[in-house]
DNA sequence: CGTAGTTTTGAGAGGCGTCAAGGAGCGTGG
DNA sequence: CCACGCTCCTTGACGCCTCTCAAAACTACG
């Protein structure tokens, strides 16, 4: 059996809690299983997607890490996003018919084809898929929000804790630890997407170790103090 | 007649070319009259919506010019787009039925009510008005990509050189000035957009001003030098 | 014409970038 | 099993860009 065209079943997928099933009613769940029915391996450090790529089809990240990155004219690149099981890749494309950005697994991952076409037909059909579409691009438009109130207005520290924050709280909503964590993006990534250099993101995560914050051994962090961390984003007492 | 309530047509607006309505055909620019029913004026300096408000409608801009902007719990708060005419507000409300940031009109304005159940009741029986919401959608996603950019990898000089280019093509399309434009907001609102102080923004178009790049006085700036903008916000020869 | 809001400009400080060197981890091949 | 090279990470020294604080000028508006 062809690896690249595995048969598939969101109702039978574990990730139907997390992935664009959720709230779908059995029969729903049915008609959508005919949409989605292709899944894709890509290898770690290869592109789900390029810049310029034809836009035909939204991918669900069934396992494996992906970040996404948009490039200037003059080779400077920024890292838009990481995306982790369940999350959906793509919609970037849907305006242009192009990608504007480029996918690249950040480890060996699986994602599920969801042909645009074939979604937005599915999605005249009935209103609960419909309604659940534009959430997850509603969804993706405050998540840029925010990403751009974390570049635009705090400094390293806060920057730093606050990815952190937001990695653990995606990977406990997916079973795992609310403290440990391992990192699937280099310094530099990290760096990229929080608008600051690979030193200064390594800088950042010594002094957290140096105030007993959290623990660091290459890509495993522990996150001992997660108020502490909270505290970084949040000061409580700066209110006017 | 109550001027909070006006009957609109989308059929016989002036902005069918650049709003909701564009490439849709006779019949179906019909039906979306009935949906879009009424608009609502708002005062400068008054909030169309706010943080915590139930989402139930989108917003076309007919007249004026907005600002969205989202706060930290510490009371820093950042600009995340200005909205002109023909543009669309309001899509962060959708995932959570709340809005999550404030839509601030910067001079007089008047909005278009798009109630999003009828949106989407309407999207269902035609696919162009569906396809055109997605792309909607998806050109929000694009541009807060290219601001994450801005704000993660360039210097003060780049930004502000990106937003008044930014600013000037939007007015163009809406058959304004290549070359001229008034700004309709303070020095502080653009330096919260693009991520520095108020004291910076005035420098930084003061040297734009020595450099002979443009004119300004007050809100009023004249571009004199567009090439030369555009060579700041993507350097010819740095390219590896 | 006075007052509040906005903008400009200056001086000084500091956070982060730049450049550079060294170290740790890991896969490959002998 | 160890050596080697590659990539990634850490740390230091220094400099610059931008922030901070402050004062003054300008504009708008009542």
């Amino acid at each position: 059996m062809d690896i690249q065209s595995i048969k598939v079943a969101c109702s039978s997928c574990n990730l139907r809690e997390l992935c664009l099933p959720v709230g779908l009613n059995p029969s729903e769940m049915d008609k959508l299983d005919h949409v989605i029915s292709t899944r894709k391996r890509v290898k770690r450090g290869s592109a789900l997607f390029n810049v310029g790529d034809r836009f035909t089809s939204l991918y669900a990240v069934r396992s494996g890490f992906f970040k996404t990155c948009v490039t200037t004219a003059d080779g400077r690149d920024q890292v838009t996003g990481f995306q982790m099981t369940g999350e959906i890749l793509g919609m970037d494309g849907i305006v242009s018919d192009h990608h504007s950005c480029d996918a690249i697994a950040l480890e060996d991952a699986e994602v599920c084809l969801l042909p645009f076409d074939k979604l937005e037909q599915l999605s005249r059909e009935f209103s609960t898929l419909q309604h659940h579409v534009h959430k997850i691009m509603s969804r993706e438009i405050v998540r840029d929000h925010g990403v751009m109130l974390l570049l635009g207005s705090m400094r390293a520290e806060e920057r730093l804790a606050a990815f952190l924050l937001n990695l653990v709280q995606r990977l406990h909503a997916r079973g795992f630890s609310q403290s440990e964590l391992i990192l699937r993006m280099t310094r530099e990534e990290i760096g990229s997407y929080l608008g600051m250099k690979l030193e200064t993101v390594s800088r950042t995560f010594s002094k957290f170790v140096e105030e007993g914050t959290i623990e660091v051994k290459q890509r495993y962090v522990h996150i001992k103090d997660t108020a502490g961390l909270e505290r970084m984003v949040n000061p409580p007492q700066c209110r006017n």
